[in-house]
DNA sequence: AATGAATGAGGCTTCATTCAT
DNA sequence: CATGAATGAAGCCTCATTCAT
């Protein structure tokens, strides 16, 4: 448990600074941005950045952290939406938008992470999983789509978009479209391999 | 100097064995990995990596260089095919089998490699273009759809399934199969966004 | 300044509970004992220790100076003693006890530190002097033995059961019972190598 | 096993002078010294320290094996002396010289060493017992004393003239006079304490 | 031509010390 | 006065690259 106690004034601007600096950075030069860089772009020391995420790792981890509890925040409100197909889109439009910048891997790298990310993932994974049933059972989307394969899908369209020199910000949501298009159950074609197993095992 | 000269023999089988070894490593590891591990698993002293590429960054823009033309050669092969629409997708087919593994990040990473690689990633952009006019003409996809986009989404059944723990090694066909959906005229709804500037000035 | 104002009620209790956590602390991890630790172990701030001692030097250098002064006050006790012999053994046997723990490297490293704990120093080895000339004088002790050699020597049981990994407390008696065998004139055999000039000038 | 192969000439140079320079500054500044000072004092770059020892602590042990190594061989020679008692004592003088300097704490600290140290350890300190056996029965030390006992004083006189401003070279023979005297039956004072355990279990 | 030794810049992290709250 | 946040020097280690063998 994070015992948050309030955190003084100064310490939590800089908190996030360094979560703003540290978000950029890591977009712009991948995982291997230095600490040394991320520092320097929040304007603090080099060892502040230490006193507030012990490791390189935790800080990457507080960053996801954050994004992932979001996301899931965002679909459970969704949960309750009137239109399932509409909610399912708008779930992946504010997944797509909340991290316009490259991806950060945060599915994948993420399971050597920290077991708050762990964790905060299985909760966003389970909202997933249901805003997806709800779909279907609605006929949005076609029969034979798992949860698993949206939220695999779910970073398509950012990573997509990170290869146009300058991009404009709203770009990827042409590619959301294209692929939302392809989930439809409308001309769908049968796929021809079986959908991968729930990344949760109690799914 | 681009000129080829016949090379010893020798020479030839260490040059191919560490193209092997550097396309292992680099999709085990990304590009992260080390010269030395590449090296070794290339049976030969690091120096020797030295020789053959000077530079750790023009390793990899031999692979890259190796597989854009490979893909483009097939490109070029699937522009006499009957059907223009079953090109296309047997096309990206193709294009995703070849790098089954971690994509290599080559189209835009590539950006900042050697000549000889641009000009190779012309061409075959140049290729996907003609490609996808002539499917586009044939009505097998959407009329709002260019080759920018494909070009932009030929990488992404690839990189979905990266994020599956030990995935099937087929399971990308699951992904290109509904993204090429999405591509499809029927059902198609309209795109909130006009497609990029083509990757190259003069297409 | 060593104008020893009254101290605070509260700042004296700190400055007990500090060299008492230092103290711990050094004997368990050495002089690279962190001020962080010490900190946490005397339940103050960080900032707590620097306002009572500007240094970690000054820190140790305190410890110490408790340290031989204390001894000092026993020694000179020890000079009033009737068997010169049983007092010199008491001496060493308090001076070993007093430490139990690892040897804070006191007479050597302190050599580096503030001038109180030279002068303590040297008051200390004057009294060891003494007593060492009184019990050689009283044949408790072999001739050739000097002041020098037994201050040598008053720190090698403690040394010497450092190296056992769960000592018993009480074990480095048995090495002084040992050492201090050597020093008695039976059965003594001649000493290969003159002893070392005395360590304070004037003695 | 280590398969020593040859080694190149200037490899095998730079390893002496590392081994050589880290003996020294380790001795000198304990065993906080830097693997840059060490490097600069060999002559090589820091780069070259971890190609010849992978970590700090691989060096440390690569030092401490040597010395224990020879000092077993040393051992091993002296337990076909004809005198046992004077066997012992030309070990403990071996000892002692083969390490003038500051000793290395290299019974203790190296019990978190490489392997190949602990082993070493275990075999000389096999001989000891055995040294100290045979001067036991032929009398030429006190009934109560153990292989242990030895050992744990073995390094004393090093310690002990460590504290020595400008030591001569030869001081420690006078201290391992004065102790090996107190481990003599003549005029042996009983001991307040058992020997502690001896440090391997099959002993 | 091949090897692998040497190099040093650069990365992460720790910690004594200073300073705003 | 006390606190704990901030700092930056320094430490260990990795790795691309150069160079002697």
């Amino acid at each position: 448990m994070t015992s948050t106690r309030p955190l003084r004034a100064d310490a939590a601007r800089n908190r996030r600074l360094l979560l703003a600096a540290a978000a950029d950075e890591f977009a712009e030069r991948g995982l291997d941005a230095s600490v040394a860089d991320i520092a320097r772009r929040a304007g603090v020391g080099k060892g502040t950045v230490f006193r507030h995420f012990a490791t390189k790792g935790d800080l990457l981890a507080a960053i996801v952290l954050d994004r992932i509890d979001a996301l899931n925040a965002a679909g459970e409100q969704l949960l309750d939406a009137a239109d399932p197909g509409l909610a399912l889109l708008e779930f992946l439009t504010v997944a797509a938008d909340q991290q316009q910048q490259r991806d950060l891997s945060f599915l994948q790298e993420a399971g050597e992470l920290n077991a708050d990310v762990i964790r905060a993932r299985e909760r966003m994974f389970c909202t997933v999983h249901k805003l997806v049933d709800r779909a279907r059972e609605h006929g949005a989307v076609r029969v034979d789509i798992t949860g698993a394969d949206v939220i695999l899908l779910m970073c398509a369209p950012n990573y997509v978009t990170s290869y146009v020199p300058d991009a404009p910000p709203d770009l990827w949501r042409r590619y959301l479209s294209i692929i939302f298009d392809g989930l439809r159950p409308q001309g769908a074609h049968p796929l021809p391999h079986p959908p991968p197993a729930a990344p949760i095992p109690g799914i």
